[in-house]
This record gives structure tokens, C-alpha cells and sequence, in this order.
DNA sequence: TATTGTTATACTCTATAACTATA
DNA sequence: TATAGTTATAGAGTATAACAATA
């Protein structure tokens, strides 16, 4: 049955950038989002902590921006990370409002489990993009706006 | 400023697939939902308009499969364009549980016009990708598994 | 038995506004 | 005045299951 193939081809979505790359997220987040379940992660969950993980002592607004996640629910996640005693906050010196985010050792350890587990998946999608990675990448950053990678100088 | 770069510099997202393709799905569906919203269309029933609009007669769950939609959610979107007189829904002859689905003449004229203002928003991203589109709509299509395109032969 | 489509419900993520407290 | 973070609420999309009607 090739029915959706030539609904495809008569569609003018066919050459839409635009819901091309709506279907190619949806299939890899989708992928990834099963290999968290487990642990009882979700995708924005995860991204917080890999952020933090490597940017320990960070803001959450910093966090948030690095991640096109508005504050008001970043607060929900970070609250939820706290819970499960996944992330520290402590007030920073400087100033009272904001917290300095840290992983906890548990956060670290599931960390390091979580990413073992994710990289069996997405080095099933690496392996369908191949030696495309990089421009692959370039031209998705360039679509994001690289705002998270250069910012206007 | 650019804290946000040293945090994407710092963390292992910065080579990750899978949220360079969220960010950018982010961003360049933001910017269509934006350009659909004059006309209180939404990304999901304007994809579902022009795939009826290409393969007119089409059974609802043909527009689903190829737009990775699930049944059940499929109906409510067509019941909203059918209770606004875009679309129709006629019982097929072969099979009375299925409709064949048409667009109206409304439905076609008012397509006509979310297609020019869709046009402005994606030639800007059409700029950025450049002479990158070809490639790149080619990982595209494999990520998704491209099966709305290559169907199990 | 399998398929087409509907209804209801829950979950995830995002967007907005109003708010407190501090700088 | 501006910033850091919270709370509440709404919206869009997806996922699941149970269901009726028909093939």
C-alpha cells in the first residue's frame, strides 16, 4: 500500500521545510522521550539537567534562556528536579533573588545512566544522518538562530 | 552578553541532535503558527487543508497516516473545518463508514490566501537555509523515517 | 475479526499575565 | 525601574482506551 506516499507527492508539503522538519522531530523526540520514560524523565527534564550538569553554579534564567524555556516553567521543572533531590538550589551570594543550580551526587548518577540509555537512540539516528551531521547541524542552528550559540556580538 | 553561548559551548546538547532539531522546529513553527493565526488556523488544520486540497476524496485516516496523525485526534480537526465550511465530508460509495474529504470553495479561496502569507514567513527561512535545502530536507525526510514518502515497498 | 471514525481523558509543552521580593 | 522567580491559567498537540457501526 503506497496510499501516503502519493498523498505526499501531489502535496505541496513535500517541499515544506517547515512540516518536514515537524515530522522529523516529532520521530526523534519521540524516540528520545522513550528511552527516559524509564527513569522518569521528560525531554525538557533532561535537557535541564545536562545544562546544569555542565554549567554548575548557573542561574535558572540562564538555564531557561540557554533553552527557549519560559521562567515560569522552568520554575515548575526546577521544582520538580528539586523534589526528587535530582538538583541543589542555594541563593547566591551576590544576589538573594537568584539560586546557584547544582546536580546533586543521585542527580549526577542517574545522569550518567540517562545518557548511556539515550545514546543507544541517538546513535540509531546518528547513524541514519551519517557524515550529514555536521552541515545537518549548521543548518538547524542557523534556523534556531544560533541565539544560544553566538550571540549578537 | 553571552552567558547563554558558554552554557550551549559547555554541554553536551551543543552536539546533540535531537534538541538542535527541537530548537529549530521551535523556532520556524512559532513563526508559521504566527503567520496562520490572522486566519484562526493552527499548523494542524492548515496541514490538513492542503493535503485535501492535493488529494481531493481522500478517507480521513489516509490525511492521518500521512500527516502522523492519530485518528482520534484527526476527527476533532476536521469536525472544526467542516463546522466552518472549509472542508466537506461526503460518505464514499465503495464504503459507508468513510468520508471522501473535499475542500469547499471557501476552503479554497481562503487557502489561496494563508498560502501568500505563508509564503513571506518561509522564504525567510528559505534565506537561511540557502542552497543547503536539498540536503537538508534529505536528512529531514530519512529522520522521519521517511515512510510518508518510501512506504515499505 | 478487522477497519473507520467518534468520544473522553490525561499528559506534555508552551504562552501569558499577575504577583512578590529584591536590585 | 528593572530583574529573579513564582503562581495560575489557557492553549496546542499527542497518546490511550473504550466505543459504535460497518466491512
Amino acid at each position: 500500500m503506497q496510499t501516503t506516499q502519493s498523498l505526499w507527492n501531489n502535496s505541496r508539503l513535500n517541499d515544506d521545510v517547515a512540516f518536514w522538519l515537524r515530522l522529523a522531530e516529532m520521530t526523534v523526540m519521540k524516540r528520545v522521550a522513550d528511552a527516559l520514560r524509564p527513569f522518569e524523565l521528560r525531554p525538557a527534564l533532561y535537557a535541564v539537567m545536562v545544562l546544569i550538569e555542565a554549567n554548575p553554579g548557573r542561574k535558572q534564567h540562564e538555564v531557561g534562556e540557554a533553552l527557549r524555556v519560559a521562567a515560569s516553567n522552568l520554575g515548575v521543572l526546577m521544582e520538580t528536579l528539586a523534589r526528587r533531590g535530582l538538583i541543589e538550589r542555594e541563593r547566591t551570594p551576590g544576589d538573594v533573588r537568584s539560586y546557584a543550580l547544582t546536580l546533586t551526587a543521585a542527580g549526577a548518577d542517574l545522569l550518567a545512566e540517562v545518557k548511556a540509555a539515550l545514546d543507544r537512540v541517538l546513535a540509531d539516528t546518528d547513524r541514519i544522518i551519517g557524515d550529514r551531521r555536521e552541515p545537518f547541524l549548521a543548518v538547524l542552528s542557523d534556523l534556531a538562530g544560533h541565539t544560544a550559540l553566538a550571540p549578537d556580538a
